[in-house]
DNA sequence: ATGTCAAATGCAAATGATTTGCAATCAAAA
DNA sequence: TTTTGATTGCAAATCATTTGCATTTGACAT
């Protein structure tokens, strides 16, 4: 369970004001563990009245600060998912369903690939994503 | 090089009627190995006129027979490139600077990661690209 | 506690890539 | 050559995201 209190923390380590804004869009990433976009988002404080600019503005500004990582589910928007722990997605090209996981032997790719490079010798983040069709689209 | 016929087939074979358009599209990608995107052959088919939509139309249908791959370069356009040969890409996040490479042990990865997933067990395809400073951009 | 001020938010409008509807044109098969 | 469905162009629509600007508010100093 995540307190109110660590995500005031989370805002004040990164330099923001702590706002109620700011508070829920942080809550509802804390509860949702998967990739979510602005306005998944929007629908979940349709109470609170953010104004979905705002979500735009919030989304963009915890990425920059790293908080939050721009996740990239080939869909028509910016999914995103707080930056915790590293890993990866498979994503169900028909139904859109997301599922984690760990296995990612990226530094030893890096090393082959800057090895065989010259034009690039620092690698500073990547993609790494895998497409397929879930259990039960398979069936269809 | 690359002759018109070689074109026309490709065409053929995927039941694409031969028009001048497609024509000329094929070409811009078959003298540009590195992944452009709609406004990029806009611009290099300047002379003859083609509607941009019908270079969105074009893409679409290509890579829906497998002519053309989508590559994800998180740019604000979509990018393409002939699907020939399996590689990825190093995209420098100051200049935009785009170099290819082949390693890639996905197979490896994908046996791993269907193993631990009671959700999937058929991955299609996969996304994996890095990104960094190239060596100009380091130096700034 | 209160005033101050930059930061944060809301609202309306702009942007920019991509898509869609429809009419005109054209490639290819008969 | 005729026919017909595919292809293209043009204008307008869409849709996610951004921007400008006026208003509000959180945090710090008084």
């Amino acid at each position: 369970m995540v307190h109110n209190h660590d995500l005031e923390n989370i805002l004040k380590i990164n330099g923001f004001k702590i706002t109620p804004t700011r508070l829920a869009i942080l809550k509802v990433f804390s509860h949702d563990c998967e990739p979510i976009n602005a306005e998944f988002i929007f629908k979940k404080l349709k109470k609170e009245k953010v104004n979905i600019v705002t979500i735009y503005r919030t989304l963009t500004s915890f990425e920059n600060v790293g908080i939050l990582k721009h996740v990239d589910l080939q869909k028509d928007s910016a999914y995103y998912e707080l930056s915790g722990h590293h890993h990866h997605h498979i994503i169900c090209t028909d139904c859109g369903m997301v599922e984690g996981f760990e296995v990612c032997d990226i530094d030893n790719l890096t090393d082959k690939v800057l090895k065989n490079s010259n034009k690039f010798n620092i690698i500073t983040k990547h993609s790494l994503e895998l497409f397929g069709l879930c259990k039960k689209c398979v069936i269809k």
